[in-house]
DNA sequence: AGATAAGTTGACGATCCGTCACGGAACTGT
DNA sequence: ACAGTTCCGTGACGGATCGTCAACTTATCT
């Protein structure tokens, strides 16, 4: 692991980890509103000043955590979805990622982080449409649209319990077919 | 307008409002996160004791104004779909209405106020699949996309312009009709 | 090794927090 | 009308957080 790296600038990424580390464990206890700055650095064996060299704010450390979430969350959440050769299959795959990540990481997975994948969606759905797997359409509002079925949907499988992949059928079809009685 | 109120209570009423009155003000200049309980006092003629008789919190006093605001539009929003005796007609109505609250009060009408709309939205969906407006399936979901597909477009309305009537036709056909090429 | 620059430390003044003893004004009953 | 009681606004208080900064430590440079 001895990557032969100026000593300073270990310690500065070392640091900089410490007090992201002490902002996810703080925010997870007390809450984002109600944590404060002193929390933070009072979780980590630095300085109150320290803190202001790597962050100007609460909300910046939220930021950094939010966005080292999405980048592990991205490519999960887009699986499978290039090789779909049907518009089902891409549905499907989409829905059933997200079942998953929410199953497998329980709480602590809001919304706001699955929309880290917003736009990597709608640029998937871009591409489907041009290989005729969807016709042509609003791919923004659609993808805004696939996100919120299939939170509301991983929520209540996550606190009800029930079958993903009916889950994951029932509300294909839904985008598929649209809402038209048959 | 003298409603021979015990003047305490009438006094109390007064207060209660103007510090939600300088709690709007204050929010929209400083945002929620820089505002202050101190700085809501200051904008109103009371002291800092006081506020604490009437809420324990500036977040309550968002939630305050939050319910304000969603008692204002609820209304607003679920217009025209009881009446509709078609899917289409149903679906037309609620866009329409979101592009029209949107249009109306510019910026300040976040995603999160359209959300005060959205159990009125799903309990309308309900009733329109027992009439048989839609094929059965899933509401609490189909409330959640609507939502967002609605929310989606509306921004950008807003901000690019374009024909509303428009926009309310395409984003109503993807519903009803899904997304499966002809 | 000595000089320099980078970066940490902890204390500081300013501010905010929620509380509470006080006082005055509104209500009550006579 | 008057005194007694209750209600509630007031502003100051101790405790805590805020962001800053001069002094110090230590890595890096020559």
């Amino acid at each position: 692991m001895d990557t032969t790296l100026p000593k300073r600038q270990r310690i500065k990424q070392q640091n900089r980890q410490s007090i992201l580390d002490a902002g996810r464990r703080v925010f997870a206890e007390q809450g984002y509103d109600a944590a404060t700055v002193r929390d933070i650095i009072r979780a980590t064996p630095l300085a109150a000043g320290t803190f202001y060299n790597y962050f100007t704010s609460k909300e910046e450390v939220r930021q950094a955590l939010e966005e080292e979430l999405a980048s592990a969350l991205r490519p999960r959440l887009a699986e499978g979805r290039a090789e779909a050769s049907t518009g089902e299959e891409f549905l499907s795959a989409f829905f059933s990622s997200v079942f998953a990540l929410r199953t497998e990481r329980g709480a602590g997975l809001e919304e706001a982080d699955l929309r880290a994948g917003l736009d990597d969606l709608r640029a998937d759905l871009d591409a489907a449409v041009g290989r005729g797997l969807f016709r042509a359409l609003d791919t923004a509002a659609l993808a805004a649209a696939l996100l919120a079925a299939a939170d509301d949907v991983a929520n209540r499988l996550r606190r009800h319990g029930g079958d993903p992949a009916q889950a994951t059928e029932a509300v294909t079809r839904l985008f598929l077919a649209g809402v038209q009685p048959p």
